[in-house]
DNA sequence: CTGAAAGCGCTTACAG
DNA sequence: CTGAAAGCGCTTACAG
């Protein structure tokens, strides 16, 4: 059997408090006990059961991560990824272990929430997109249990949230495009329930209607982040009469979709299809053509989330609950200005 | 204060021991006792509190995933993405939680594996790759605690693992090559202590052995599984005064650096150079052109390793403790039949 | 079928 | 500076 705090104690020929408070360090310790008990620690290979530490002193050094339902959508995408590279970059530094909170096989997410909350499993919880009337965050806010969100929460402004200016960031983008020339501009959303779609659709219709160009309602297109996302959307539009030249889309996952079936259907990107898209995934860059993409600095979304969520966890008080990361465009080859040939 | 089970007693007028047995749906609990508990704890909104419950059952109902030192690089891969969908797709079947495994800032992994092994937070360890040589197997196996391998141990092979046929899948694409008319094959390897890096090139070597083709030390590369890494060995290669004709690549990203090196620089894929690589991540299909590869059903291997890793843990017995998950050649525009004008 | 009691391995007032 | 004791919220023989 593993040592416990006891065999030491035992071995010490002190108490278990006093050992106790040698491993935490407690400053009223003399420095010969110190020594003698950490001395036995190594020769007995003790390690502290953290379950037993967790059950008394309440904090379990863990943040949990939700998975969304569709687990598999969101792990398909870079931005998972991305995010989590953030995340265990800044959790790992402050001590923190992560554990990954996987909805159950036919329920919702909110009961793996409440399970691993109540069950006290966590001392926060990180939230990795945020959706129109949140049942979780609703939940988690009125519990006052530890949590920030990346995306926005329109419902509770306290919330802690890391987000980009995404209303920004597709105003900026969509007026490349305008300015490129590009008259008839279309929209490709994400699923319409999250946060971050209507704030893409409001920054391309503010941008839209601020340089007076047509809006379409055929125009704008859901999806999901997935590549069949951006086949159909293409599909649809270029079978439209009146098609748009240019496009904002909202995934660059969607966006390699999009590229995928014009060339099969014999377009070209940009000639036929200006593509301006968001994320900046590792591959945007390298595809042919390379793809025009707002960097939204994911990777900082995650770590900047993760030391909000450890600051608050641990009392600091926060000062800024509502962080801005700033985004930038990256013009590449996918976006081009309006081929005349093409032109209306 | 959330409601304990002696509050749930205390109410339905029973002891605590009965409120347990009602909440493990004990076999000897009269009907009408277990209708009365679970109707006060659905008034109170009890839930178990699963560190008390973890301290006295000995068990989490969480495996651990060890995350390499260079997390960065692992978690850059679409590899790791895809592994951990079998995975989490397995384990929230089978009701086990997630714990990422962290190596602390600049200490090594088998630190984090003692501290949460011997913390007693997780019931089993998922090793996502394997190192010759690996101290954290050599633990583990010592320690006798469940683990499982995505890969293959040449000192412990009683461990359990799940594994491609490295050998045979890397004979298999680089007599592809043969077939196509290639004499002159490279093969650009990963970090040369990994097991799966060795076999690949044992099945490379094997194939052009048995075809009698000339074997060039230069022409074997070794690099990490990052774009960088290819664009290095196609800098090698292609500097090279005879240089290869293909090459015979260990990972799709790898890959898509040389794509890219090779596209800078002038020259064309597959006249120029033909590739084949592994892994068969999603977007290899959508490169241009599409590449060359080996699919080893990733998810497959997750999937199947948190299979036999939650059986182990269960006590079930597993009868073949070495998997092989088979794999297939996916042949695609990068490799092809030798140009005749790059010939001799 | 049910309860009293001991115990899992720790921490932390309280007292000295 | 150190120890005895109570307790965190559960489970599980043991006895009835």
């Amino acid at each position: 059997m593993a040592a416990t705090i006891k065999d030491i104690a035992l071995r010490a020929g002190v108490s278990v408090s006093t050992v106790s408070r040698v491993i935490s360090n407690h400053p009223r310790i003399s420095p010969q006990t110190a020594k003698k008990v950490r001395a036995i620690m190594q020769e007995l290979n003790y390690h502290p059961n953290l379950t037993a530490k967790s059950l008394v002193s309440k904090s379990t050094k863990t943040l949990g991560i939700l998975l969304p339902k569709q687990a598999d959508v969101l792990l398909l995408n870079p931005f998972f990824t991305e995010a989590m590279r953030g995340i265990v970059s800044y959790s790992t530094r402050a001590g923190y272990d992560l554990l990954m909170i996987g909805p159950p096989s036919n329920g919702e997410e909110l009961e793996a929430v409440i399970r691993i909350v109540r069950g006290k499993r966590v001392d926060g919880i990180l939230i990795l997109h945020s959706r129109v009337n949140d049942p979780v965050i609703a939940y988690l806010q009125k519990d006052g249990f530890p949590h920030v969100l990346i995306g926005r929460s329109e419902e509770y402004p306290s919330t802690l949230t890391v987000d980009t200016d995404n209303v920004a960031a597709a105003y900026d983008a969509t007026h490349c495009l305008i300015r490129q020339g590009h008259r008839k501009i279309g929209f490709v959303s994400g699923p319409p329930n999250l946060v971050v779609s209507r704030d893409r659709l409001e920054g391309y219709r503010k941008a839209i209607r601020e340089a007076k160009l047509p809006e379409r309602d055929e125009w704008i297109v859901e999806g999901d982040f997935l590549q069949e996302s951006g086949f159909r959307a293409m599909s649809f539009l270029m079978g439209l009469p009146d098609r748009p030249t240019a496009l904002l889309v909202t995934d660059d996952i969607i966006t390699f979709g999009i590229v995928r079936g014009l060339t099969e259907l014999g377009y070209r990107v940009p000639d036929d299809l200006s593509l301006f898209s968001f994320n900046n995934i590792s591959l945007a860059e390298l595809a042919n053509p390379p793809i025009s993409s707002v960097d939204i600095g994911i990777f900082q979304l995650g770590y900047t989330a993760t030391h909000l969520l450890i600051a608050d966890v641990e009392g600091r008080s926060v000062a800024d609950r509502r962080q801005i990361i700033p985004h930038r465009l990256l013009i590449r080859g996918s976006s081009a200005p309006l081929n005349p040939r093409v032109k209306g």
